[in-house]
DNA sequence: ATATCTGCAAAGACTTTGCAACCTT
DNA sequence: AAGGTTGCAAAGTCTTTGCAGATAT
């Protein structure tokens, strides 16, 4: 699948030097939370930044392959991408309202998860966990 | 957003009394896991049932809001359907190999999900929670 | 008899693929 | 100069909606 030149210098988070790329990386740097491809899309072009939709979606494409960022589906089927901090498994809490999203260890649910799936039987399990509600902020402002 | 007229005898599975929704209920009584509406369109086709996409589509959105049936989406985006015993809350543990599924209960998981979304300050959290493995069949039969 | 249900066809949304032109190395 | 990258347009999926005909109560 992967022949990995690695070539790349990994050090910043260029991708390769494209200036779309570039720009693309940018954007992902500065959402506070998950983001629909063609929000992405439609926040680069506001940015003056000329891209192509199709070109936002190969480069999300490889990035999540890669890591770099997480993805998520939401309730219409959307696929939503995030620039991920830590590349170590992890869990996302996401507000409903602003979408800004935390990151949580679940440690705990990993556990339950060898369990549960240990006590049926099932093994090479895989899992997974989203969590939504209302962040700090939006739940003052809703109350 | 539901007016709920609570006319419905809700003793039997019938939602009203027409052929196709019976149909519908008896193959969804009879799956063993998770099945996208296409499949399930397809298998009634199979045992002669003249019915219609839109209709099987149509039923399932309704039965999905009225908590009689579970939906969860796989990978590739497409949404499966399963009709689910326990009408409490509940996750699934699913083979990912013949898509048998199992429900389990998931108290620890609840627990971890309020903790978590406490310590972050976020409220009204609710979560997704799903388990992807091998079911004892599968796992022999590709060892 | 009437309100509901059905189903074909068309529309809608998101995502992927083909291919020529462009840019980076 | 060579190869990867871009982007427009078209195709592909799954799903929903419009509307006329059929159906159940």
């Amino acid at each position: 699948m992967t022949p990995v030149p690695a070539k790349r210098p990994l050090g910043g988070t260029r991708v390769r030097g494209t200036r779309q790329a570039e720009a693309l990386s940018a954007v992902l740097g500065g959402l506070p939370g998950f983001c629909s491809a063609q929000q992405i899309h439609a926040e680069l072009r506001q940015r003056g930044e000329h891209i192509g939709l199709t070109t936002v979606y190969r480069h999300l494409q490889v990035l999540s392959e890669d890591g770099q960022v997480d993805t998520i589906r939401d309730a219409s089927g959307e696929t939503l991408y995030r620039r991920c901090g830590s590349n170590a498994h992890h869990h996302h809490l996401i507000c409903r309202t602003c979408g800004t999203s935390v990151e949580v260890e679940g440690r705990a649910v990993e556990r339950w998860a060898e369990q549960v799936a240990a006590e049926a039987g099932f093994t090479a399990v895989d899992h997974t966990v989203e969590l939504f509600g209302l962040c700090p902020g939006c739940s003052s402002a809703s109350a």
